[in-house]
DNA sequence: AGGTCAATGTATACAACGTACACATAAAGC
DNA sequence: GCTTTATGTGTACGTTGTATACATTGACCT
């Protein structure tokens, strides 16, 4: 029968529809019956593999800190051994380009109010990204990665990617003539990572 | 008569009792049909003031701009002037404070997706907080607030803050020990305004 | 003062959404 | 083969934003 009764796999089709939806869309407003209209099933089918529509935007967003971080460790990779500065460089140009090339789901990654906090696989997802960071944070400062400093500077990298990824997406940057406006590379380059005075 | 047909202004009602919502529930999930009934008045009403719920939401998040640059300015002057850079400090701690102090207010500003682009009064709002921190940046650096290299180092410093305010609000923060969690002074100290090489 | 009109309110209706419940179908295990 | 469990459908409900038609009021003009 060219319909069968059962779909086979469901919760992947639902999941790669929602990431489908996300990258082209720039917008974040899913729905659980366009995606499920989107891959031929009833609403309601969506229920016996996600317990409700905020697990599933969980579960996408997890994704979305996972392929965050692959990014990074690819960027540092091809930034190669020459300094572990330049690693870090690239790893923060990374960051930025991501939230870029995918706004409506870095929007999800952290745009859902603190509602996402309980989750244990995102919450994960999210660590493990941002050890990353602090790994090559470690390694330019060389001290151990569970230094209270190497912490502190790697939030502070953290941050100032961060902000300026949602600058951008938000368009406070466009509006600037382009001579105003900063590469990230200048702007990361600013942040002091190294032992403080 | 004790009921009114007309409730004399009820735009700014309605803003009121949006704002008392934001500002206690930490989640900004504003409904139009609640703050009408809350006012006391039909939902439909809400349409003679505000185009859509959209607007609604601009104008409360224009009005977060204006707080928000009051409140820098503010910390600036309470800073004295003592130093340009400790006034800048100073702003960029009272960025951060208002953020954890209004969280719900602080991501309608920022979450809605660049649909708010086009508003102009919350353009004109956003721009002005930004030429807060523009100014003080310039007085650090001793040059004219619209050089390039002014503007770029105020967009890091606003970056910093920015993401700093996010990750606290979105609780990443929050699951390191104390030890670990590095004050607002110290992450914006790490950021170099002056002078690059 | 009385009539006109714009400003501002209400009532009703609709489509889309998330989700709960009852039921149908298929696959797996004894 | 029968029963159990996983996975689908159908129907229904409450909430949401918003469009449309109508009601009420105050302001303005002569």
């Amino acid at each position: 029968m060219s319909k069968p009764y059962h779909h086979g796999n469901l919760k992947e089709a639902l999941l790669q529809a929602a990431r489908a939806r996300l990258a082209e869309t720039a917008e974040a407003d899913l729905s659980l019956r366009d995606l499920a209209a989107r891959v031929g099933v009833s609403v309601n089918a969506t229920y016996r593999h996600f317990a409700n529509k905020d697990a599933m935007l969980m579960e996408l967003a997890a994704g979305g800190f996972d392929a965050l971080r692959a990014d990074m460790l690819d960027a540092m990779a091809a930034a190669g051994a020459v300094s572990a500065v330049s690693r870090l460089n690239a790893a923060g140009e990374a960051y930025v380009a991501f939230a870029n090339r995918e706004p409506a789901l870095f929007r999800l990654m952290f745009g859902r109010g603190g509602r996402f906090k309980s989750d244990e696989r995102l919450s994960e997802a999210a660590r493990a990204a941002f050890l990353t960071l602090v790994e090559v944070v470690a390694s330019v400062r060389s001290q151990p990665p569970d230094s209270p400093d190497v912490i502190k500077a790697a939030i502070a990298s953290w941050s100032v990617v961060h902000g300026l990824a949602i600058l951008g997406l938000e368009g406070y940057l466009q509006k600037l003539p382009a001579a105003h406006r900063p590469s990230t590379r200048e702007v990361v380059a600013r942040l002091d990572v190294s032992d403080g005075e």
